[in-house]
DNA sequence: ACCTGAACACCGTTCAAGT
DNA sequence: ACCTGAACACCGTTCAAGT
C-alpha cells in the first residue's frame, strides 16, 4: 500500500515490493499466488477505511456510504487503474451487503432493487475513475494542453469549447452530489409508486 | 484492434503487434511515440462506431448516444481496462460535444449542466466497466465460485445472499436503462424548475 | 522518410535446493 | 514451514546504422 500510494500502480513490481519488504522477489510467491492477487488484496484493503453506517435513515446512510466510498477511491488514485477487476474481497462484500440491506429496508423491490444497487455502484465507480484519471494523469501541462487544443478547435467542438468541463478544475464534489441525488430521487420514487 | 478484440489488452505487446503487421517491433517507434499512444488511439477508434444522433428531441438523442456508447464499450471488452486514461481523441470529443450541445439545447444550465454531463458519462463508463469486468473475467467457474462463496457465508452477507446480483446473469440492460432514466428524470426536472 | 539489429534495463514466474 | 538463487521467457524502448 505504501508503495502504491507513493508511486502508483505502474511502478508496483514484485521485485520492488520484495525489496521494500527486505526479501528476495521469489519469496513472495510462497505467500501469494500471483501478482494479480497482490493487487486484489490491495484494492480490497482500502475499503476497510469506509465505515458502515449504523442507525441512520436509509437515504442518509446510503449517501454516507457512497460518499465515503468515493473519498477512499480518490485518496488512493492508483485504485482507478484496478477497478476493471472483480471486487470480491471481504471489505467490498460487507459494504455491498449494507447497500442491499439499506435499499431493501427502504422498501425497494425488484426490478428496482438490482437497478438501484448497480446504478449507485456504477455511478460512484465511474465518477471516481474519471476524477482520479485527471488527478493522476494531468499535471498542469497536460491539462493546459488539452484545454488549448479544444480552444483552438472551437469550430469543431463548439459546445465543449463554450461550456466544457476542463476549465473548471473544481466542482467535482458538487457535480457528484447532484448526480447522486438524481439517482436517489429516482430510487425513492419507485418506493412511493410501488 | 483485431489483436485487442481477439486476445485482450494484456496480450497486446509491441512485439506481437509488429509481428501481426509484418515488421520488426522497433519499427513501430517511428510511427508512434510509445505504447500508451497505441492504446489511446485504439480506445478512441472504437467510438467511431457510435453514431451522433441528429434531428431528435434531446432526451431521445441523449438516450441513443449513451446507449450506443455503452454497446460499443461492451463490444470491445478490453476497453474497460483502458478507461482509466484521459479520453481526448477526436471521436470521443465529438461525442462529448454532442452531449453538451443536447443538454444546452434542452435548457440545462449551470451548475446542473456540468453535473448532468459528468453524471451521464460516469454512469455509462461505470456500468460498462463493471459489466465488461464480469464478461471478461468470469468464465462460468469463476462466477460459480463467487456465488458459492457468498452462499456459504450467508451469515456474513445476508442481504447479498438473499438479493445479490450474482444469481441473475442477465438484467444488465434493464438495470442500465432504469438508472439512465433516473438520471434523465433528474436532469429534466432541473429544466422545469429552473 | 522509413526500416533494421543489437542492446539495455527491466519484467512475472518456476523450481530445485537450502534451513 | 519458509526462504534463496539461478534461470526462463518474455517486456518497452533507444540508438546507431542502413536504404
Amino acid at each position: 500500500m505504501a508503495l502504491l500510494d507513493a508511486e502508483g500502480a505502474d511502478r508496483l513490481t514484485m521485485r520492488r515490493l520484495a525489496e521494500r519488504l527486505g526479501t528476495g522477489s521469489t519469496t513472495l510467491y510462497w505467500h501469494v499466488k500471483t501478482k494479480d492477487d497482490v493487487l486484489d488484496l490491495a484494492l480490497d484493503a482500502i475499503f476497510a477505511a469506509v465505515p458502515i453506517p449504523e442507525d441512520q435513515e436509509w437515504r442518509a446512510g446510503v449517501t454516507r456510504l457512497i460518499g465515503d466510498w468515493r473519498a477512499t477511491l480518490l485518496r488512493h488514485p492508483w485504485s482507478a487503474a484496478l477497478l476493471g477487476r472483480p471486487m470480491l474481497g471481504p471489505n467490498v462484500l460487507a459494504r455491498s451487503d449494507f447497500l442491499y440491506a439499506a435499499l431493501v429496508g427502504a422498501g425497494v423491490t425488484e426490478p428496482h432493487l438490482t437497478a438501484a444497487a448497480f446504478g449507485l455502484s456504477n455511478f460512484v465507480i465511474g465518477s471516481a475513475l474519471m476524477q482520479a484519471t485527471w488527478l493522476v494523469n494531468a499535471d498542469a501541462e497536460t491539462r493546459d494542453a488539452a484545454r488549448d487544443h479544444m480552444a483552438q478547435q472551437s469550430d469543431r467542438y463548439p459546445a465543449l469549447a463554450a461550456h466544457g468541463p476542463l476549465t473548471a478544475t473544481d466542482g467535482w464534489d458538487e457535480s457528484f452530489e447532484r448526480g447522486l441525488n438524481w439517482l436517489l430521487d429516482g430510487i425513492e420514487a419507485t418506493v412511493a409508486t410501488g
